[in-house]
DNA sequence: CTGAAAGCGCTTACAG
DNA sequence: CTGAAAGCGCTTACAG
């Protein structure tokens, strides 16, 4: 079924149908009427692609996810993904997904060559983004999420600096002096915002960090329990977990060798998540929405690819939940 | 820059160029070479678009995940989509992502009713689904991941039952007299298959199963404590888990009740992940290639696509890793 | 308010 | 081996 099909079937030229469908230009009501309840009884759906064709645009958007995002990462895409795909359908966008990592972005230089995509959302940013780059270079209307100090870069984020400055903060203003941060890959940019936010909460409360209890880029099970103990040897105050993951490890360190949270052992996150969410105890955590960072993401993009004003950057609220896991008995 | 600029510059027709890139037709390699050499040189890419609305093939496939998946199914479906992503790359397909619920298939019919794909992957089956039926009414090439009992459905799928047998029989065999399973959802097909090899492996070792001893639907963390101390109370030999999150949960469980595995209880997971590997002890359990799955999936709908033949259902291997966790001490 | 025609960027019989 | 032409299913100035 086309468009001529309907326009036969009618008696009307193809350009009245096009007009009902689309509603631009002017058309009676009767006609418009004619076409839609015609097309809704024989259950018509124009071909996006001749309309891309036509119209040059896709109406679709890649979505640039990690491939080697591990577990942790998960649900976070998973409900950006969620966000993402929702907005678009609402605009009437469709969602491309592709892997790359930080050395191999072909999976984007596909959908982009192939004139497949308006515009792309980069799930995560690197230092030295080579997803950025390319984009940048052959002018593809982008924007992250996460944040780039790459000159120009759209990029809508979690204030993860913010948030974890007033954690960290409120903490140290509680009372808890030695405060200890173990944290992971550091060439991803939202784990460096985190240690910068860390140090800003010292500064906020007027205290200097022991640089000594910051433990980054700390992968795997051996170097966290070597590292869970010493902090325990050295009797720090509480240990905040960079991520949910990191925070469950810890959690999971810290009950094999017989450490109570929070009497023993006071424990936050700096990122909140369904793991974390049924602990018992209940964690200390900072808690960002997702879905509405997908969604904002998404329409960021849209507007731009309609060359509408955008913010350059886009920083969403965080919320601080203090929960038992920081109590002081 | 379009083919017919291409034509221009080269003073030859499109018909030739166009030849020249796809390689159908007669074209000497001469007036090929020149082509290419200068198609080279200033990076032209064909318009996937256009080829579409000439051949009437999108070169795109849909990737159908469900919006509800919790994060015990993440890592699958992560894996999932690299292994689709990639193999679909080789033969120049692109993947469109789309969340549906088991009540709201309204991101698929998007997609097929744009006219946007050539066919579609489904992540996930339901007992009674309707992207199935919608699927099959509308005529749309798809393939399943995960098995369902519709008739003429074209499934790929990790052989759940058969591995369920083999690793419960072998315990069984191993003297482990009083097994207890917990499962998931049993709303989800690849659940009761778990549950079918499982009943099969006693058959297969000639041995009632207690029923009393098998809890499925088991969500969240209250119904699981409950469960975990009532097995315990019954003395049971060992505690199955259906899937890697329910394992880990358990084995949190026993952590904080002081129950030692295996010395005082064997533990055993229906699934492996990232999340139990790095266990201490390490965890008996199934061993599926996911990758694997997904690129397999990926094959066989470009294969129905395409109209050749392909296997009605694909059941991929299983390797079962008898580990600590079930060590008789 | 409506229509004929050109165009979007390709492919592919058909003819030579 | 090469090319002119029609066609894929739409949109959109332009003319009426």
């Amino acid at each position: 079924m086309t468009i001529d099909d309907i326009a036969r079937e009618l008696n009307i030229s193809k350009t009245t149908v096009s007009r009902a469908i689309s509603g631009k230009g002017r058309i009676s009501d009767s006609t418009r009427d004619r076409v839609m309840t015609y097309i809704n009884e024989i259950n018509y759906r124009p071909s996006a692609i001749a309309q891309s064709l036509a119209t040059s645009k896709t109406m679709n958007i890649g979505f640039v996810m990690p491939g080697e995002a591990d577990i942790v990462d998960m649900p976070f895409f998973q409900t950006c993904i969620w966000g993402i795909t929702s907005m678009a359908a609402r605009m009437d966008y469709d969602v491309f997904i592709s892997m790359v990592s930080a050395t191999d972005i072909s999976g984007l230089v596909r959908l982009v060559e192939n004139h497949k995509v308006d515009g792309v959302l980069l799930g995560r940013t690197y230092t030295n983004d080579k997803a950025i780059a390319y984009l940048q270079e052959n002018k593809v209307p982008f924007v992250t999420i996460g944040s780039t100090d790459v000159e120009g870069v759209i990029q809508v984020d979690n204030n993860d600096r913010g948030g974890c400055t007033e954690l960290t903060s409120l903490l140290l203003f509680k009372g808890l002096k030695k405060l200890a941060l173990i944290g992971g890959n550091s060439t991803h940019v939202v784990n460096t915002n985190r240690l910068g936010g860390f140090l800003d909460g010292f500064k906020r409360a007027g205290v200097t960090p022991d640089e000594s209890l910051i433990h980054m880029d700390v992968t795997g099970m051996y170097m966290m329990d070597k590292i869970v103990k010493d902090l325990l040897a050295q009797r720090v105050d509480c240990i905040i977990g960079m991520d949910d993951s990191i925070c469950n490890a810890i959690l999971t360190n810290l009950v094999r060798e017989g450490i109570y949270v929070p009497q023993d052992m006071k424990v936050a996150s700096f990122f909140n998540s369904s793991m974390l969410e049924h602990n018992q105890p209940s964690v200390t955590s900072l808690k960002f929405d997702v879905a509405k960072l997908g969604m904002t993401a998404c329409t960021t993009l849209l507007d731009l690819i309609d060359g509408k004003e955008v913010l350059p950057r886009n920083l969403l609220g965080y919320e601080v939940l203090m929960k038992e896991s920081t109590q002081i008995m």
